[in-house]
DNA sequence: CTGTTAGCGCTTTCAC
DNA sequence: GTGAAAGCGCTAACAG
């Protein structure tokens, strides 16, 4: 069916080696003999043989991607992002999904060396020494973001921490005096890894170390919208819901509308991510933005880079901002 | 680095030939020797070598998905099942996305081939014969699903016509007197592959034809929030907004929201697509849904029957239904 | 400038 | 039951 440069040699009356220099042009052929070669090649639709072509050279210029969580609305602007840069590149891309399993992570880890990409971009659910000897003995090129595995892979992420701190800075100088922390994710601290949640915890920690007036409530677990309506209740300080993602924000803003909470009036409310279904919410969501996109084609660029050989930083930092909607 | 069939054999002391044997459980080998080699393939951390592998099998067990429009919310969802589902079946998913790019579509395809995949899933924005040829020399296995290419080509999707005359017929039902038919993308007819778009709207005509009392309107251009002002202004029959996404639906209603006219007490409004963002929304969104799960599912089962040389219907038709929500 | 040769790592056929 | 040899399609080193 498909051609094979013997196919190009035998025509044109040539060896495959003097093909290979026409076809890929390397020095040391008849510029006439390499045209009727190419000429030939053109007219039989001939297509060099990846598998062929990549078990000689031992690249494949593919790059796997092992992710969890489709359910964050930032899954396709990163998938967008990763896809057109690699392509960009000239890597293709194989996606895999976890779920969260940490098992299924590992499985899709080792499948995707087994294929022998290039390197890897890994979201990850796995954390831990013997996780990273696990990476460690793929012995393929890794770049990590969300989640920070180890200090020894290259880690492409938001500052958690740094943003947070401003949040809270940002609704204190609203002049809020109690702040309702939710981040259902903590309830799983130990069993995955949460280093993104537990950076903003701790982002959350430090803020309020600073702020000594400032009356604050935590709720870290599922059943945070019955906890939110007895915190309503009690006292009377202005309050507002600082969520640890704009997910569950949303959520809580039904909840309150349902309830006919008014919002800000009442109380105010603050989510992360910036996803885009906020354009359709009203009213508009205060939040912390950044560009998943960014996230998504500078990790395929360190991946790249460390593929090439080169040195990479170990962390680079993705702005944010806040955004000030109509919710605070 | 990686370990080689070879050097098993060398520790064992037998011939490649024989480690094969014992490696791909085929019979002809002492069981001992068998054991033995296993063993000692365990122990070295063996992997075959994938490239080499599909390099004589001719197979590399992996798919590829040419996609446009990340931006459609059936995106996450749609290619969780795509790899949720050829990783159940041991296939392994190439993800490339077109950008609503014609050439680029045909780029990635060829790609693909190269790339020996055993079959491709395609979301097509091409259309028309050169395209069918096309299609039909890169000799692989093809299902598509979105958009129809070719009769030749097993399509998985919604029965889009079916589905808008069921919404017309529902409307009307309830009373609507006026309906606005809203499908900004038809701008684009003739210039690139709409077919699902284009259903709809011959949906709508046939539905139409079918109420003779029904007034309608008809926007398909970009410019369609002004029109439906002026539109909203006009009579005073009880309207309705058919929007053939939700995505344009939301528009709208943010918009209607902003001019302060109630839905639906001021008018009807309905999307189609049935999109997670709805759940957020508030007045909930009546809409058409459908599984977008089951369309992924089934388009990679179509095509793992076909990879297998397995005869596969070529429409398979994903139900939906109408979805009542506050909207209407 | 060009042909020959030897692999890449695996599968498969055919002798023994 | 096992080994030897050929071949998948390509690249690369070495002669000529």
């Amino acid at each position: 069916m498909s051609k094979t440069s013997q196919q190009i040699a035998e025509i044109c009356g040539v060896s495959r080696g003097t093909v290979d220099r026409a076809l890929n042009n390397r020095p040391g052929i008849n510029p006439e003999t390499k045209e009727k070669i190419l000429q030939v090649a053109e007219q039989l639709g001939y297509r060099p043989h990846f598998l062929a072509q990549s078990l000689v050279k031992g690249s494949t210029r593919s790059i796997g991607a092992v992710l969890f969580d489709i359910n964050n609305r930032l899954f396709p602007q990163l998938v967008n992002a990763i896809e057109t840069r690699a392509s960009e590149l000239g890597y293709f891309l194989y996606l895999t999904l976890t779920n969260k399993d940490p098992e299924k992570e590992k499985d899709c880890l080792q499948h995707l060396v087994d294929r022998k990409v290039d390197g890897i971009l890994l979201l990850s659910v796995n954390k831990g020494e013997a996780f990273e000897q696990f990476l460690g003995k793929l012995n393929v090129p890794v770049v990590t973001f969300g989640n920070l595995v180890s200090d020894g892979i290259p880690f492409v992420w938001v500052d958690d921490r740094a943003a947070i701190r401003d949040a809270v800075r940002h609704l204190a100088a609203q002049g809020y005096e109690e702040i309702i922390y939710l981040s259902p994710p903590m309830a799983l601290a130990g069993k995955t890894n949460l280093y993104a949640v537990e950076q903003r915890y701790l982002g959350f920690e430090e803020a309020i170390a600073e702020t000594p007036g400032l009356l604050t409530d935590i709720v870290l677990h599922k059943g945070y919208l019955e906890e939110i309506d007895a915190l309503l209740r009690r006292g009377d300080k202005k309050k507002v819901i600082l969520c640890t993602s704009d997910k569950y924000a949303l959520k809580v803003l039904l909840h309150l509308k349902q309830k006919e909470i008014r919002i800000p009036q009442d109380v105010g409310l603050m989510g992360f991510d910036n996803i885009d279904t906020l354009a359709y919410i009203s009213p508009a969501l205060s939040t912390i933005a950044y560009s998943s996109d960014d996230v998504g084609t500078q990790a395929v660029d360190l991946l790249v880079d460390r593929i090439a050989g080169r040195d990479v930083p170990m962390r680079t930092t993705i702005p944010h901002r806040i955004v000030q909607g109509e919710s605070i």
